[in-house]
DNA sequence: CCGTAAGCTGAGCAATTACTCGCATTGTTG
DNA sequence: CAACAATGCGAGTAATTGCTCAGCTTACGG
């Protein structure tokens, strides 16, 4: 079982037809790791869930674990995409329903991909370039948070930072619970709604 | 890479040193997989670690994955006894305490192996036995918890059912990733700190 | 002291893996 | 169409894995 052999850089792609082919190997990756996992989620496999030689996938990646960095890539990309798009529509003004938006962004961004943001971050040999991208996106969104808490009048909680920090881990917590537990996932709404709750009311009682 | 292959019952052991040696082999394995991962913690680095050869191991053990299992149950064992011991040293009259002491046992549960806790319960392709387990185990958690809130004045939140599954689940959430983040751990304490001013808050003011 | 069984050994097997390489096919350019 | 490059192929290789087995050592009862 070598890991990190081959690393010689692979040629860029020249033609259109490539730049498909790399498409190609990425969905049949997502769609072989989510339902196989990490180690039985083999390069043969991804190949042939792709249509193609694995001498082929070996051009476009220079070792399997290239493949999850990059999808683990997307993943957050496509995260922070989301949460940008929902910023760019406007927020309410009630703090409730700010936090709701939060957790529903966070919500989607999960949705239907659970298992394979489970293998691409926990089962996975966590790259050190993906740990330090997600840190990097959840950095951002803590400082978004906190400008949001400290531009509030409502807000009554001393330390804006500190508590933007805890909002987030808990959100992105119990999002995280609510979509891999199946047994909080049958009443994941009231589940989040209660979140949104206890958040809301944190925030801005005196205590 | 054969796996869930040999299935025959081992013998039970019969003289002292057998009970030794299989307490060596469950520790061996658990530096092995906290230093190592769960693939590359081989049998037989497992059977090195443990000064004895794979052959040994395998009288003790049907395959690896039974010793992931074991170790897995081992950890939740020990989980719950820490709570109950806890448990029986009597609890305060303050809500906040109680919540203190419930981050705290939790904490406490996954100091100091978070590592293996991660490979067993993340990393290892999680056999369903252990997941029932560690869900017993929780589900207990909440009925405590439950009764517990149910009994006490000052709760005001209306489903207790509800809210100590939320609490349960935000304390060992939070707590898992103050122990996993490197960077959430430099101040693990005030984060938990305002983590119980938080449940305390949700608890007990009306909304 | 000896026989039997419990305990231990580690080279090696079968399976599986990530990855390569020589060659065929397809597209592009003059 | 011809020359050439880009792309695709898949059997094969070396490494590694989980696990076995034939034979060794140790302990214990009589």
């Amino acid at each position: 079982m070598p890991s990190e052999r081959g690393l010689r850089p692979r040629k860029q792609p020249q033609q259109a037809r490539a730049h498909e082919t790399r498409q190609r190997i990425l969905n049949a990756a997502a769609h072989v790791f989510a339902e196989h996992g990490y180690a039985a989620g083999t390069t043969n496999r991804i190949a042939d869930a792709a249509s193609m030689s694995v001498g082929s996938l070996y051009q476009y990646f220079p070792n399997k674990d290239s493949i999850v960095v990059e999808l683990a890539r997307a993943h957050v990309r496509k995260a922070t995409a989301a949460l940008q798009a929902m910023l760019a529509g406007g927020l309410p003004d009630a703090l409730e329903a700010r936090l709701r938006m939060l957790i529903d962004a966070t919500f989607v961004a999960h949705q239907g991909g659970h298992r394979l943001h489970q293998v691409l971050f926990e089962q996975a040999p966590r790259a050190a370039v993906v740990v330090a991208e997600l840190r990097a996106a959840e950095d951002a969104l803590v400082d978004l948070v906190t400008r949001n808490l400290a531009g509030d009048p409502a807000v009554t909680v001393a330390d804006h930072e500190l508590a933007a920090r805890l909002v987030v881990t808990t959100v992105e917590a119990a999002v995280h619970r609510v979509v891999t537990d199946p047994v909080a996932s049958t009443d994941a709404g009231r589940h989040l709604a209660e979140l949104a709750a206890m958040l809301h009311c944190y925030l801005t009682h005196p205590h």
